[in-house]
DNA sequence: TATGAGATCAACT
DNA sequence: GTTGATCTCATAC
């Protein structure tokens, strides 16, 4: 199999609703351990639902900073979520990452999780991270360098779109983006 | 299949 | 003091 060309970090540098979709398909590797992108979200500064809406904090700082970089925070006092931060420095947008089809590394995966069920290893956000081992340590790593891979898709799927998940406000904005068909989703799309 | 509650904590108001 | 960009398990249908 031919080998992707690696994601590089000015791959970020655009709007989130264009890496958003772009993201579809490619390849997220942390410590070797991951799969292919089935589902993410975007979310944009001037978006009642991100964490960046009410301007900076310590939490959120990593999401002012340059694209390319991961934004890890806790959800729920419980679960991890990983945001690749977009656009240019300052503008705090972020696509996060909702769900992974298992591709490398299935056993360390099973292990993390507690369980062999394939399609439950990584299809939510909390979820993935826990398969990839992603916390807090993450957050603020450039994503073209280790632990993280990124590889970029061969072919282009097909997108479907939809409102995003579990939030509050803005909830009919259609920022959600995932695989059409996969069965690795969080949530199906309504078609 | 669907709905609901509990876990658990840092950030925010 | 309240609220989540969530997950899992239990109970109901």
């Amino acid at each position: 199999m031919a080998a992707s060309p690696k994601i590089r970090r000015d791959f970020f540098n655009r709007s989130v609703h264009r890496v958003a979709p772009e993201l579809i398909g490619a390849t997220l590797l942390v410590d070797g351990v991951g799969g292919v992108i089935v589902e993410v979200e975007a979310y944009h500064h001037t978006d009642p639902a991100a964490h960046s809406y009410t301007g900076r904090t310590e939490r959120n700082a990593v999401m002012f900073g340059p694209p390319g970089a991961a934004y890890v925070y806790r959800s729920y006092g419980i679960h991890w979520c990983l945001n690749f931060v977009c656009e240019a420095e300052g503008s705090a947008s972020a696509v996060l990452i909702r769900a992974l089809e298992p591709t490398e590394g299935l056993a360390p995966m099973r292990r993390r999780r507690g369980l062999s069920d394939e399609r439950a290893l990584c299809s939510g956000p909390g979820k993935l991270c826990q398969a990839l081992g992603v916390s807090i340590k993450h957050n603020g790593l450039v994503l073209d360098r280790a632990p993280f891979e990124l590889r970029a898709r061969q072919h282009k799927p097909e997108i479907v779109i939809g409102p995003r998940i579990g939030i509050s406000k803005a909830v009919d904005h259609p920022w959600r983006y995932g695989m059409k068909g996969s069965k690795f989703l969080s949530k199906p799309f309504k078609t």
